[in-house]
DNA sequence: CCTTTCACTTGACACCGTGTCAATTGACAC
DNA sequence: GTGTCAATTGACACGGTGTCAAGTGAAAGG
């Protein structure tokens, strides 16, 4: 675990997410990682013995780089439930496109890679933890709507800000990233807030 | 194109769709089709040239053998706008668990064969001029929400109908079919449908 | 100064799934 | 009988992942 090991390290990590970013998360093979990497396509299997573990590292590794925690402080300050639900649907929505590359290579491999399925869904499960802290803040301020229990108001948020509605809206749709932001809190609203 | 070769090719695209049908559309390699219809797998070659024509194959087999086009028939019967949109949820909602093992088949492809993007894209294209019908029926009956205009109105209910949320309701989330159709037309309404 | 260690290199190879090619068989039709 | 045509068997190429073996070069430590 010398200087230069880690160096390496480091090195594929950034060089699997630029790829990743460039190219959308299509077609990143682990010989190309490791050409940008600047080193031998099986020195990349030296530190990371699979390409699951690979991306599962490169989540970890934009986890430090680009603060994912901290972006939630926001909504987990919010006051009220309608603010808690607005902060959070702001803060996925500015983190989705920039995880899009690595989110796609992660679905690309979910129907055959068991490793990867795991941790991917984790990750989701993770979010869901998110949607389902705002349908109870929502509730607690018996803002909630009526028609929907919490579990199903919590499925339904869930899935509406899942990566692959992010996608089809923006890229599919052309929606504007800023078009996507408020039509989200403004579905959000009227489909899990209760009508005064 | 005697009997032998009509009645072969037919017994590949029933095998075909048995097996995405069993697999849920995972793991359906070309001489597993072949020995589910009981040929060699270069005789498979022979009728289809590739993987990607013969999913397109089975689409079109399936619209046949299921009669897509006639589900159609109620919602477009619809007098008012609101029936049309309830009787489109309702056909494409019986729809999707029918084709669910092709399109997965299909969207596990897209990414990398051009052929099956294209094919798939379309089958889409088609599905969103159902919901851009509905839409415009709500319209003209001057029921659709101002809060969204046609076009985006039509992404909404477009996106909110997609196999991907399909699944992650009914296969993740755990939803009964019934609770799906109700839940997407009670979601369908409150989003795109004017309060009186 | 010599040896060990360790990151890394080169090159070959296995596995899988798709798609191709060539030679052969067996049946039916004219 | 001879041609035609669906189908067969068997071999092979390709792309991408992952494995294995042998070798290089530099830093670390006696």
């Amino acid at each position: 675990m010398s200087r230069a090991d880690s160096d390496t390290r480091t090195r594929i990590l950034q060089a699997t997410w630029d790829l990743l970013e460039e190219r959308r998360g299509q077609g990143v093979r682990m010989s190309d990682i490791a050409k940008r990497a600047g080193i031998s396509r099986q020195a990349l299997y030296l530190h990371f013995p699979t390409r699951a573990e690979l991306l599962i590292a490169t989540t970890h590794y934009l986890d430090d780089v680009k603060g994912t925690e901290a972006r939630l402080a926001p909504s987990r300050a919010a006051e009220t439930g309608i603010e808690r639900l607005d902060a959070f649907i702001e803060a996925w929505a500015a983190y989705m496109p920039e995880i899009y590359g690595l989110a796609k290579a992660f679905l690309a491999m979910r129907d055959t890679d068991e490793a990867a399925a795991a941790a991917w869904d984790q990750r989701m499960q993770d979010m869901r933890e998110g949607c389902e802290a705002a349908i109870a803040a929502l509730k607690r301020d018996q803002m909630l709507s009526p028609a929907y229990a919490p579990k199903q108001a919590t499925d339904i948020l869930w899935t509406l800000l899942s990566i692959r509605n992010w996608e089809q809206w923006t890229l599919r749709c052309g929606w504007s990233q800023k078009r996507y932001v408020t039509t989200m809190k403004s579905m959000a609203r009227r489909l899990l807030v209760a009508d005064d």
